[in-house]
DNA sequence: TTGAAAGCGCTAACAG
DNA sequence: CTGTTAGCGCTTTCAA
């Protein structure tokens, strides 16, 4: 609570002005033991008096540890994304690490430089959630622990996701459930695992009620609302509504599909009934509300983190795979009448 | 493109092996000058063949320069500060800056937490936006540049804000030019200067249409979904419906309002007209779509940019304030039928 | 145009 | 229990 010295003090003013060696303000600051109580009291005295913080990247250097964790993520704007970081951002003020954020805009270059970025500032690990279709290796970084959330390329040590498959599963039995047999399946084109995923469960929920899968029913778009909302029209326009019922693999592309729908005088839930997936607050407020699959962000995110944690600290890492469970979020875009 | 080095090589290594001295690879690297175009390039090969990233704690601790902005979000997961993240984000890697993130959940001891964090990491900048009432002065950053977004402490160097009595005049006029005369305003209670402003737009407005101020038209509620619900529940029980128009603080404040009015048979916008502020996706996309005011989030978070770098380049800053123009954005919740 | 060497602030071995 | 000291990897004088 001093005025504000000229120059930031280091350690050595600190020993200086508490009568001891920097070695020793060092230990007590890290608290590793071999100093008496009195020299702690003294030095911790001292060190709150000149209100000094140590110079984290000296601490850098010497120690090999940055006490920052990168996370690249496809797009922060996104609700879930902005979800699980603010999670990861929790977790880790927890452990004293810092969260050095990385947009990747979805695009392959920007991750690049960020991932070089990232190596230049020796964080002590990644957290990569990607919303690219495959990812490439990032051979440079082998060296620092990656934890993955969503995909991840062959030889990535950890990985967490969703139950996609049982997402995919529990959206389309809701729409069978409620008297749908003509589901269109909505997915993103990129065909990445999660997606895949979504659409065994869409088949397995198929087979069990004794429903034939129809290869017109699914088509693939870019998972973006003004995209979704183009195929939609061009569907209506060139097949007529031929489905009952619609499993969007986002919400983005569930809400685009009912506003068309409904631009084009078809009722929902009445004539089709539309299952999203995310759980983004939109599904909540829209009209009618949709009927969406829950990804548990938090569990995502406290997942990850301690992955990387244990990573970082040379655990052994139990499950190279990490499984989240998901839950059906019924609403009034499947309502039966 | 070699296998993976058993340790990550030092700028001495490359010295060795492009036989010069780790001065001039220093020089090259950083493009000092004092170099023949020829041990440049030998340098620069070399380089490029063993794959070598400086160790950025060295270069910090040296240079004294992180490289390294921090940035304090009341809440990630708010669509609008997301999006000043996404542009920050954007604007930064072109400079070569890496984003600190910390989402302080507008909580004042996680606040001091992160500054502190961000002190020890030694960071360049800080790049502040509260969701506070008032924001204490951080005296033990006094050294270090800091750049307020939407509300800042007394004595702060440089402050960037969306023009709030317009956006409150804009939002209002429209209610009026609706024909609404009793319009509520539903106020964040926290009475920041933000607030502040954008009632000063709604008196503006007010008196150029010669409606008188009404201090029961004035609600204080915390700008939450779940707390405007409870309180507008409340106002309807206890006055009826004794307004025919709402200008609310923020989007979520008028998505509540609309719920609970449209619960009760009210019909916005019928029979009450809506505006809300922050141009949050949610307002197209609900029913009815909201009227509400655009900030202008990539302009904000361009102006923070570039007054931190020029903070830390010790340029000289034009205006203590930036004040960034808003727009209306109209939409169903206002119409005239 | 280049190299030698000091030192940024800290930690951790080693010696006492 | 405490101090001395050698670096961590880099930049930057200074001298050549």
């Amino acid at each position: 609570m001093k005025e504000t010295p000229d120059k930031k003090l280091s350690i050595i003013d600190v020993a200086k002005l508490a009568g001891v060696s920097t070695a020793t303000v060092s230990r007590v600051l890290n608290g590793n033991g071999g100093y008496s109580k009195k020299t702690e009291e003294k030095v911790l005295r001292t060190v709150k008096e000149c209100g000094f913080t140590p110079n984290g990247n000296a601490v850098s250097l010497r120690t090999n540890r940055s006490h920052c964790i990168g996370v690249i993520v496809p797009d922060i704007t996104n609700e879930f994304f902005a979800k699980i970081i603010h999670e990861l951002d929790i977790f880790f003020l927890e452990h004293h690490y810092s969260l050095l954020i990385c947009d990747s805009n979805e695009d392959y270059e920007l991750e690049d430089m960020y991932i070089h970025n990232l190596i230049q500032k020796n964080v002590d690990g990644i957290i990569y959630i990607s919303g690219q279709d495959e990812i490439k290796n990032i051979s440079s970084v082998e060296t620092i622990p990656i934890v993955y959330i969503d995909r991840c390329p062959k030889n990535a040590k950890v990985l967490i996701q969703s139950d996609n498959e049982e997402g995919g599963y529990l959206a389309t039995r809701e729409l069978l459930e409620s008297g749908c047999r003509n589901i269109l399946l909505m997915r993103d084109l990129r065909y990445a695992s999660t997606i895949r995923q979504r659409k065994a469960g869409y088949l397995r929920a198929l087979e069990e009620a004794g429903v034939p899968y129809n290869g017109k029913l699914e088509i693939g778009i870019f998972p973006d609302y003004e995209d979704a909302r183009i195929m939609m029209e061009r569907v209506l326009k060139v097949m007529g509504c031929y489905f009952d019922g619609i499993f969007a693999t986002n919400d983005r592309i569930a809400l685009a599909c009912i506003q068309v729908l409904m631009q084009h005088g078809y009722r929902v839930p009445e004539d089709v009934k539309v299952v999203g997936f995310d759980n983004v607050s939109l599904t909540e407020f829209c009209n009618p509300s949709i009927t969406t699959i829950t990804q548990d962000t938090r569990s995502i995110a406290l997942a990850a983190g301690k992955s990387v944690l244990d990573l970082i600290h040379h655990k052994k890492i139990k499950e190279k795979m990490t499984v989240i469970p998901v839950a059906l979020e019924r609403r009034h875009s499947t309502e039966t009448v």
